[in-house]
DNA sequence: TGTACATCAGTGAACGCGCGTTCACTGATGTAC
DNA sequence: TGTACATCAGTGAACGCGCGTTCACTGATGTAC
């Protein structure tokens, strides 16, 4: 039966969302068009209906994990600030934190999702610049200081040095067996870099 | 027909070293049994007599691929070393390179597989979790400095947040479409970690 | 050393299953008059 | 505002395909005497 546009609008804005979480809980492979049809109450029929292909749901979904990722980092920078705190400190604590260690499905796309990217369209790497622009824009901005209102090339490449390591040690993190590792691993990354060293 | 002995251990590591490349060049869900079988100049049904399942081929093809990136890290360091250089400066380098951006199938297998890791038995878990105690002997054994017999816990952790910023770094500058951009990432991860700041 | 036979690493077809995608059909929505 | 009808977001079955795994069979290898 045809659904109002009201609610064909949210019923595909519902698959978009179970997908982001669905994809980085369990990879892009992880999941069909079947399982992500479910998760949003509907039958796999009504997929070709609102989506061209799995690989533009694909390329869409990780955007929109992505857009929510950097809103959860603004937000936790500005609370910091607010609070008087260190906002890169605070925001590596949060992003190495064991709640995020946990929930993949609710976290950094970059994360869980980047390692994929290579072997993927090239909208979804355009995707995934498009955010690493946005994310470096966010720390620079931090590392930037006083005149951070245009951090300049010093500021990219401390961003660059501090997302890389970020992301790699909640990847590594995640990866192995013992818990008690995972959480030394991650207190380990927590204090952000230093100056560039030698 | 049936192989001798030695041949037939041949074919056993020819498939082994067969699904070490392609694992990382396109993910464990990325290439089936019967691929890695004619890859290796087999056909499926011989599989099952060498390996019990999938799942355990994934493990032992991961184990072969971080025992082999383990062997290259030492020969760059050791290389240095002989040479006069700084091995971690080296080390740095190497990894961070256009090559080893450009040849995931023969890369480190932190940046390709690792973050399917989780999705996986614990087995393959603790595969990384050996490769990764090993990994970080050897770079905590160059950041330990003169007393680097027994790297003490602070080598540990700058091993750790190196480790982690250089897999993450190559990750990510594979994971974006602009190909200047991704040699920016590198280059900005080049230069080691420096001391732990605030 | 030579013969008889059990072993087992291969082949290639088949198993059931889930994949991404297509399609005929349904019936409430939205539109035109 | 009320009626007639075209639109289209859904359903659910089907498409061909490749997946991981199983199995009957083959015939050279390796073993026992």
């Amino acid at each position: 039966m045809r659904m109002s546009r009201a609610e064909a609008a949210k019923n595909r804005a519902r698959v978009v969302q179970g997908a982001a979480g669905a994809f980085r809980a369990q990879g892009y492979d992880g999941i069909g068009i079947a399982g992500l049809m479910q998760g949003a109450g509907l039958t796999n029929g009504a997929f070709y209906k609102q989506f061209e292909s799995k690989e533009a749901l694909i390329a869409e979904a990780t955007a929109t994990a992505l857009a929510q990722n950097a809103e959860s980092w603004q937000a936790v920078l500005d609370e910091a600030a607010a609070a008087g705190a260190d906002p890169l400190a605070a925001l590596c604590d949060w992003y190495l934190s064991e709640a995020h260690l946990a929930h993949p499905e609710k976290g950094c796309a970059y994360a869980t999702l980047a390692a994929e990217a290579p072997r993927h369209d090239g909208a979804l790497r355009e995707v995934f610049e498009a955010g690493l622009a946005r994310t470096l824009g966010q720390i620079g901005a931090q590392i930037g200081g006083a005149d951070a209102a245009a951090p300049g090339e010093a500021a990219e490449v401390a961003a660059m040095r501090q997302l890389s390591r970020m992301v790699g040690a909640l990847m590594l993190a995640r990866a192995v067996r013992d818990p008690a590792l995972a959480r030394r691993w991650l207190a380990a990354n927590r204090a952000p870099e230093g100056p560039r060293g030698a």
